[in-house]
DNA sequence: CCCGTGGTCTGACGGGTCGTCAGGTTCCGG
DNA sequence: CCGGAACCTGACGACCCGTCAGACCACGGG
């Protein structure tokens, strides 16, 4: 196939891997994502990536187009590892009091899944909401999986209903995602994370099964 | 009062602002916004500002001590502008049929509002996001009026429920900032913005009221 | 009308990063 | 032992950063 390569991958003129070359270039990935989580993406430097993996810049260049190529990559990563929040929503039994507890599960599942990737997310999120596609596509590949398993889940639950379980799933995953994303943000202002996790639960699942919990309209 | 200065406004040690001043100021300040919008955070930089605004890189270092100072002073002028939002939460009636235009409309006016300052408010999220206390700070007041609205608008509509007001009112502003960031990465999606907007107003308006639209449980 | 004072601007600089060559080094099969 | 492919890097011009000291205004008092 003659695609055009999307762009962050090696750039080397289509040279073979070869043995070595994937192991500087996984110390550079390593490299990426320890400075990333360290010190941040607004300070990361191909410079200093290339000091941390004990080689030259110029060799960095070898293998990436540039720092946001080598994120690019890691993105990509990104996407296994949500498997367990995916089953929860699939195999869950939604129906009746236990639905809740599921919707808890799901939550606290993607909460731990976002603890490990933080730092990768953030910069993906910026980089899609600037528009740049690479990572748009990065952001909705990630999320795929749970996006359709949540809209899955929706159609099972309440069939015919006048809901739109694409749109509902969608903002779904935006919640989950950016209430990840500030925890420690709202913890700071004193709501504390099982807080969180059960209000979030609580949400999902009325958006999912349709149930309210309130006096009825 | 000693408190120490926050940082990222303008350094000149204690002068007094003056005329001319404060119309560069301005104008160092109204370039960065655009370039933000522009060319987005990614590259940003002190010389571009400079050269904007017609002026050297030297005089923006009179006024901010780095460029995410300057970024900052636009995230404290963006708190206003929520005014409309807060209203139709606070003054609206959220029971009954109408309870869901309410929400609708609350939904539309924070898009709305949200597309003026999608650039500055970027990268407000990110630096929040890696733990950047001025800019928690920042993004904490710029949506406090919205989400303690959200919280007395849960406590009015469910009252003795036990429904966690303050967590999740603030999931649902949560919600509705990402969903905002990433509107257009929806529709690339073919998810139009009508489509989020409705799903978004049922979800606030499911929260607050604590109403369902399913089968009963 | 001139002059001084204090607010305002900038040229210039050392230090650092960027991205890219051309050419050196290492590895491996023959 | 040797040739070539894969891999690495020194070095370079361009640019940005952040910071001085000193030049440039502007305005009110003499």
């Amino acid at each position: 196939m003659a695609t055009a390569r999307a762009g962050g991958d090696a750039r080397a003129g289509g040279r073979v891997p070869g043995r070595r070359g994937s192991a500087t270039r996984g110390r550079l990935l390593e490299c990426t994502a320890s400075l990333l989580a360290g010190t941040g993406y607004r300070d990361l430097t191909v410079a200093d990536i290339a000091r941390c993996a004990a080689t030259s810049p110029a060799t960095f260049y070898q293998y990436f187009t540039d720092v946001e190529g080598a994120v690019l990559e890691l993105a990509a990563e990104l996407g296994d590892g949500l498997g367990p929040v995916v089953d929860r929503i699939t195999t869950g039994d939604w129906t009746g009091e236990g639905g809740l507890e599921v919707a808890r599960r799901v939550v606290q599942g993607f909460f731990d899944y976002y603890e490990e990737h933080r730092s990768v997310y953030r910069v993906v999120d910026l980089a899609a909401g600037e528009g740049d596609l690479r990572f748009r596509q990065a952001r909705t590949r990630v999320l795929a999986a749970v996006t359709e398993a949540l809209v899955g889940a929706i159609g099972r639950s309440r069939p015919g209903a006048g809901v739109d379980g694409e749109a509902t799933a969608y903002v779904l995953v935006s919640m989950l995602v950016n209430s990840a994303a500030h925890r420690y943000g709202m913890e700071f202002w004193g709501v504390r994370t099982s807080r969180q996790v059960d209000a979030l639960a609580r949400i999902v699942h009325a958006a999912v099964t349709g149930a309210g919990s309130g006096p009825p309209a």
